[in-house]
DNA sequence: CTGTAAAAATGACAAAAGTCATTTATTTAT
DNA sequence: ATAAATAAATGACTTTTGTCATTTTTACAG
């Protein structure tokens, strides 16, 4: 089964009230959807890459992806999870730099780009996506100021519990309502949570004989969800 | 020596054209001026704290200031260390949150608090601001994954090396050209490195045996930058 | 299918970092 | 100026985490 590009309209997008555009001018959204190009990465592909040039922002319809920062001495280190109706690229674009992170198709994923000087154009006449913007870009400042907190304080078990709830808030369940509605390899798990493959692996095997979890593959189901919290160790 | 609040105008302040406002309509600055109220901080005082409501943001004339979130077991982790002419409180205030971090006077320090209502009518005004503003949380955003990758994969005494160059970064020297212009507590530099601080002790003792640096109270002298990059093994 | 490659799992060990106790030095308040 | 309190330094030890080697399992191309 192969995904095509949909070529609905911005308008008619069912990710349309899910995204930073939700608040933006009727305009403004057909603007977008006139110079608009969709696309479709297949599973393992690119969007961009560390150190290349931003030529405008991605919007996602459909799938999802990965974002990385490649450490100094070339470990992966994942500083996002990118689902549906989320944007991505906006922060090289605005602060006028080369991207910093890359971007990797998690399944076969269907975006949208946004070319940079429409997206700036429309940033300035359009306050209230600007607004949008900036609370966006709060948020995820947020965020890694969370995560660096936690990685700087709390041991591996406490982080890898409290990534698997974070995968779970982000894509959610499959239909069965335990699985993690996503596949990720021990490896990704490990570059989420901030330490060694092996480790990940060991900890994994831990929550499973615990209880809290089951691993068939790569599919993951949380068993005991308010364990897994309380292994978290989440205070806020 | 005491500090007495400042009462010049935003217009003539020395930080005008280092700040976010640099670019802001000369209208808009007027504003800020007349609705703008000065205060002193002394060395150890708390402009807010984490949990409390932003009524506005705070704009940096003169001093130091850092902010730390409270990690879940009570250790603090600094996240930021805010200059003259830096602002602060920007981030709660536009996720519409209560303040993630707290900020606490290194020494005697001036700041101009802008009442929220007004920071935000102008900033949907003002779109050269807007950007400005967004320009800054991108690079705030930067900073802080790059810190979190560093935290994931660097060893302490790497990121103690980072640490020091980057307090030089951010206050630069005192006159005689190799002094840290700031005083920090052994504890303060633990929490930014993200270690504990017996390890922080240890390892700048072990900088100052190498003679990279020179220890004299809580005056820190960096004697070989070059040396303390080499140990920082930063790549970009 | 089935062989081959890749990923996951596991064990043994090493290195890194943290904790606790104690000593020494530096501030601070009286 | 001096005692008391606080901060810095250091040593001994424990715990955590990472590394390397090996085995087992899984994925997948032909």
């Amino acid at each position: 089964m192969t995904i095509h590009p949909d070529n609905s309209t911005c308008q008619n997008c069912n990710q349309r009230f899910n995204s930073i555009f939700c608040k933006a001018h009727e305009d403004h959204v057909n603007q977008i959807n006139d110079q608009k190009v969709c696309n479709v990465y297949k599973k393992g592909q690119t969007l961009f890459n560390e150190g290349s040039h931003p030529f405008g922002v991605f919007c996602v319809s459909n799938g999802k992806i990965k974002m990385s920062h490649l450490g100094d001495d070339g470990k992966e280190q994942i500083i996002r999870l990118v689902k549906a109706g989320d944007i991505l690229g906006y922060r090289a674009l605005l602060s006028g730099e080369r991207y910093s992170a890359s971007a990797e198709a998690l399944e076969d994923t269907q975006v949208c780009f946004i070319p940079r000087d429409l997206f700036v154009k429309i940033l300035k006449l359009d306050s209230n996506l600007a607004f949008e913007m900036m609370k966006l870009l709060s948020d995820e400042l947020h965020r890694a100021e969370v995560k660096l907190t936690h990685l700087a304080q709390k041991p591996i078990r406490e982080r890898l519990a409290e990534t698997l709830l974070f995968i779970k808030e982000t894509y959610g369940y499959e239909p069965d309502g335990v699985t993690l509605n996503v596949r990720l390899s021990r490896e990704d798990i490990a570059n989420l949570v901030g330490t060694a493959t092996e480790s990940a692996i060991r900890l994994l095997s831990e929550f499973k004989k615990d209880g809290m979890i089951n691993l068939e593959g790569k599919k993951i189901k949380i068993i005991q969800p308010k364990e897994l919290l309380r292994t978290a160790n989440i205070q806020d």
